[in-house]
DNA sequence: CGTCGTGCTGACAAAATTGTCAACACCTCG
DNA sequence: CGAGGTGTTGACAATTTTGTCAGCACGACG
């Protein structure tokens, strides 16, 4: 039997360590995620803005579906990540919560992570385990809002719990069908007309979080 | 030639006008479409879900893609008309704020229109312009709030706006990511929660939208 | 410099999916 | 009851996409 006749590589051949291809190939997929959704991940497509064959996406991810899990994966790590840091950074006091939605906004708009994660929601797709990473930042914000506040009154933990569940979807709805609701409300689409609604919202959420302390 | 041979139809075939047929078909793919999103509307799929033959689809509605443009143009203008119904039949009071966002709320949540609008958002798709709904709707809202308040500092329309922006921007996320956020959050997911941060949200757009008039 | 591990590839296979077409079946109307 | 209109279908074609596999190629290491 005659071997199989192959091309030779018509140029020198790529060669990256596994970590380098795998971090490729997720970032390639990652663009394709954010623009259509999971569906838009194909191996061919993937694979020619790699720079590679389609096999080899196989060769290191081994199917399909793991390779979107792992861009999945990622994606919602990473942007778990940005949006601690973006309240960590911003937790010098609670007057910069302007600056806190803006941090937090922008996290969920890099590499389209917001839009990852509602594709997340809308396929059924359970990310891991959130922690309820929420709720510990609630725990966290709590102790210092109650510090702050007069002793009349005290706001519940639910309270802080539901102001911080109001900010995070009002930003997340925003990163994925701003410009839609935008048009819809007939105002400029635009950076501009959403961070003016995020200062608003920001004027918003500190008269409730101080209100109380007024009548005490 | 022989003519080619065909299966007599074992049962007795069903029948519909055309508008009836179609609007099965609409029927069966919308609930393909929100349950994993444009990509699951399959030929396929949805006739079998008809009981009728894949070619069938394609007689009515040309090709798959006017199917898809014709499942998503009519879910939005009915979750359309839901809104506006909801909004209208509590317009007969603003301290019905909770009822108001509870009946949008029951209005995103009818056969998935609020994730076919996400998946709308997120593929790109521009629906039919919406004409400024929301636009509309703050123009008839803001003059009566306008008429509540008193005289001092009066709030702008661009207030009014804001805050019919931030509770379509918080109910849509609760349609979508609701159980996904509540569990970030550690609170139960189910309908009681969800419903209870209704609740409070209201009690916090009527804070909003009555402050000032509290300083007069 | 040989050989060994592994990243990578072309060719092929298999399945799914959209779309075409001629023919059939049922209803309506003259 | 015969003819026309149209909803419906099985069979087929073409394309796309995932997955398999044997073998090549490049770097590391003795």
């Amino acid at each position: 039997m005659a071997t199989i006749r192959r091309k030779p590589a018509a140029t020198r051949r790529l060669r990256r360590t596994s970590d380098e291809a795998r971090a490729a190939i997720l970032d390639a997929a990652e663009r394709s995620l954010a623009e259509i959704g999971p569906a838009a991940i194909r191996l061919q497509e993937v694979a020619e803005q790699v720079g590679v064959s389609h096999p080899t996406l196989l060769h290191h991810f081994g199917s399909r579906e793991a390779l979107v899990k792992a861009v999945v994966e990622r994606a919602l790590a990473a942007l778990q990540v940005d949006v601690i840091q973006a309240i960590q950074g911003a937790s010098d006091g609670e007057d910069n919560v302007p600056a806190l939605l803006d941090r937090i906004s922008a996290a969920l708009a890099t590499n389209g992570h917001g839009r990852a994660l509602a594709w997340c929601a809308l396929s059924g797709m359970t990310p891991a385990p959130d922690a309820q990473r929420l709720r510990q930042v609630a725990e966290l914000v709590h102790p210092l809002r109650l510090k702050r506040h007069g002793h009349r009154h005290p706001p519940s933990f639910e309270d802080t719990l539901f102001t911080l569940l109001l900010a995070m979807f009002s930003l997340f709805a925003q990163s994925v069908a701003g410009p839609m609701m935008l048009e819809a409300a007939g105002l400029p689409a635009g950076p501009e007309t959403e961070q003016r609604f995020r200062r608003w919202l920001a004027g918003v959420l500190v008269a409730h979080l101080e209100k109380g302390s007024e009548r005490g």
